[in-house]
RNA sequence: CGGAGUGUAGCGCAGCCCGGUAGCGCGUCUGUUUUGGGAGCAGAAUGUCGGGGGUUCGAAUCCCUCCACUCCGACCA
């Protein structure tokens, strides 16, 4: 029978290294002579690349034997990647109790009643995945933590005395993602720093918010991480700021917008169009209706007509608002052609529906006796909300509202009214930037973070109050903060990788120094060299990986460290000893170097940042 | 949700069209030689060919069905 526990009876499979265990290191307890060497530290390394995996970080974690997908969006970590995964935590965690926030841990399986209660429960998608127990009742896996904090939050704080407070939890989280994808980094159970931090006035909200921006910024610098704060849309929980922290890679999913010459930046989401400043240039031409047959995207026209994108405007029919007697009319949306649609900016027009819905051909045809295509702001009888650029050009080109047929040579007011003007579209490089200063650039960022100030939204639908200096009632004011810990892992991987595997920044190394010996087996001298230095480096506060393998030859374990991206590599062979030197290279060098065997120990101290 | 595709050894794949008792590379295990950048040789283990049903003397292969996974799309004027 296998006891389990600290004094479960351990098979040595492995007689020589338990010999050279026996012979080095018996005054060393238990944990530290095995641990971490990798004749008993489990390096799943693979060298083909699995073919399911598209992104480099996905890749590389499966490659290095970081984690292993178990179903869709579900993935089991390896002692390799959880060694990471602590190491990000425990930054996360360090710099949050620095902050001031406590730490709390609330279930992962929550009730229905409160999703009810603050009206989530009917409007979370297929998102939440929900179940019952064996009574029957209704309950969910928790995506998030708003109802489950402000339920405890109300129970436990009743007077302004104890505000402000924030509290924590590096939590699992499950959503049911439509499309699980890039491994860990959009999975559908994921582990999630989250804070919510409660007040009596917006002043101390926006305190806290401040505290929180400058903790992101001290946590993703200490991951080290490249990342910009950046502006976000506020969703429909509406709120004065939120702010995105995004690490910059060219895998990101969402387009960031950075000013060339200012500090702004914001998600394209967000991101303001300016309007043009200098006046509109005067109509030269006449209109003419020319036929265009089978031409229907900008492209095909353009190219048929032998005109820019810049002097088209295209035409997108969406749904309107509901109206009180329950129609919903078209709306026409104008864009400049070689512009695109910014739905978050269209769907906040009144007079619009939201979530923005793209009109049905059939009704298009019906209403407007045209298909799409050939669709134009002339003579349309319908609301037309114009974009500024759109509004801005003179004899442009667009759908004549018959099909087959452009209209060329167009002008607002002579041909077409241009009633509402309005910023609807993404901005582009080379917009100027709505800070003032200089102009856009555009770049991929993965959102690892986000911070942004509820207000009541959940405080009032959950009626948790405190009482005020005149023992009067207040709706408590929230904010919240949320960091992906498991997404951070991949992005920072994202970041720093070569074609031999990962690179570690030290203060999430799963390991930071690997000692990787020559011939150990046969050689006294490079075994007790190696055994020395793991118990001299382990005594300085490093995570030392010893690469003791009988059979282990060198080139595998070189392929090994480096692919795992252990950032600091020492190679201890005869000729080196004999010579008083050891080999080190950092993991980012190009070439390896000697160090005076005698010095290696403050060289590296020097060398690594933990 | 719509469209496409894939499920064969731990991983990467072939075999399927044209039915006849399942193979390659890597990895793993044993032995041996080797050892300064993913070793050589000799041997070995490992598969309900995604599940179920059908056709057939015989199914990885043909048919039906279910499941899982992956990719693409949800901007078209």
């Amino acid at each position: 029978m296998t006891r389990y526990g600290p004094n479960r009876p351990r098979r040595y499979t492995n007689i020589a290294n338990r010999r050279r265990i026996c012979a080095f290191k018996t005054h060393y307890s238990y944990q530290e002579v095995i641990t971490m060497r990798s004749s008993r530290f489990l390096i799943a390394t693979l060298k083909e690349t699995p073919s399911d995996a598209e992104v480099i970080s996905h890749q590389l974690m499966l490659r290095a034997g970081m984690i292993r997908k178990m179903a869709s969006g579900l993935y089991n970590w390896l002692p390799m990647g959880l060694r990471v995964l602590r190491k990000v935590e425990k930054i996360v965690r360090e710099e949050m109790n620095k902050s001031g926030a406590m730490e709390v841990l609330m279930p992962v399986v929550q009730p229905a009643e409160l999703w009810e209660e603050s009206g989530r429960w009917q409007q979370y998608g297929p998102e939440l995945l929900r179940m019952n127990d064996r009574h029957d009742r209704p309950f969910c896996l928790g995506p998030t933590h708003e109802e489950v904090i402000t339920d405890l939050i109300r129970n436990e704080i009743r007077s302004y005395k104890q505000l402000p407070a924030n509290f924590y939890q590096i939590q699992t989280k499950f959503r049911d993602e439509i499309r699980p994808r890039f491994g860990v980094m959009r999975s559908r159970e994921f582990i999630m720093k989250d804070a919510y931090s409660f007040h009596t006035s917006t002043e101390s909200l926006q305190e806290t918010y401040d505290v929180m921006h400058a903790t992101y910024c001290n946590i993703f610098t200490r991951l080290g991480l490249q990342f910009r704060p950046v502006l976000a849309d506020t969703g429909s929980i509406g709120g004065a700021f939120s702010h995105e922290f995004h690490v910059l890679a060219d895998s990101g999913e969402d387009d960031i917008a950075f000013s060339n010459a200012s500090d702004y930046a914001a998600n394209i989401e967000k991101a303001e169009a300016l309007p043009p400043t200098a006046p509109r240039p005067a109509a030269q031409h006449v209109m003419q209706e020319v036929a265009t047959p089978g031409k229907h995207s900008i492209d095909e026209v353009c190219e048929f007509l032998q005109v820019s994108p810049q002097q088209t405007v295209k035409t997108l029919i969406v749904l309107g608002a509901i109206r009180d007697d329950k129609t919903q009319p078209l709306v026409a949306l104008v864009l400049r052609g070689d512009h695109e649609l910014n739905e978050i900016k269209a769907e906040k027009l009144t007079g619009i529906a939201s979530p923005l819905t793209m009109a049905p051909e059939a009704r298009i045809k019906a209403e407007l006796g045209v298909g799409v295509g050939s669709i134009g702001p002339v003579g349309l009888k319908i609301p037309v909300i114009v974009d500024h650029s759109a509004a801005h050009l003179a004899d442009f080109v667009c759908g004549a509202n018959k099909d087959g047929f452009h209209l060329t040579g167009v002008n607002w007011e002579r041909d077409a009214t241009a009633p509402l003007v309005a910023d609807i579209r993404n901005v582009v490089t080379g917009d100027p930037s709505p800070c003032g200063n200089g102009t856009l650039e555009i770049k991929r960022g993965i959102e690892v973070g986000h911070i942004f100030q509820l207000g009541t939204k959940y405080s009032e639908a959950m009626k948790a109050k405190v009482l005020d200096v005149n023992g009067k009632e207040q709706t408590m004011i929230m904010g919240c903060y949320g960091i992906g810990v498991t997404r951070v892992v991949a992005s920072a991987i994202e970041q720093n990788f070569d074609e031999n595997g990962i690179i570690w920044a030290d203060s999430i190394a799963p390991f930071h120094i690997a000692i990787v010996p020559i011939n150990m087996q046969k050689s006294p001298a490079v075994a007790a060299k190696c055994e020395e230095l793991y118990a001299q480096l382990q005594e300085l506060g490093f995570d030392v990986l010893l690469m003791d393998e009988d059979k282990a030859r060198l080139g595998t374990m070189l392929a090994d460290t480096d692919l795992m991206g252990i950032p600091h590599r020492i190679v201890i062979g005869d000729r080196g000893l004999e010579a008083g030197t050891i080999e080190y290279k950092g993991r980012r060098d190009a070439e390896k170097q000697e160090i005076a065997a005698a010095d290696v120990l403050s060289f590296l101290q020097t060398r690594i940042k933990i």
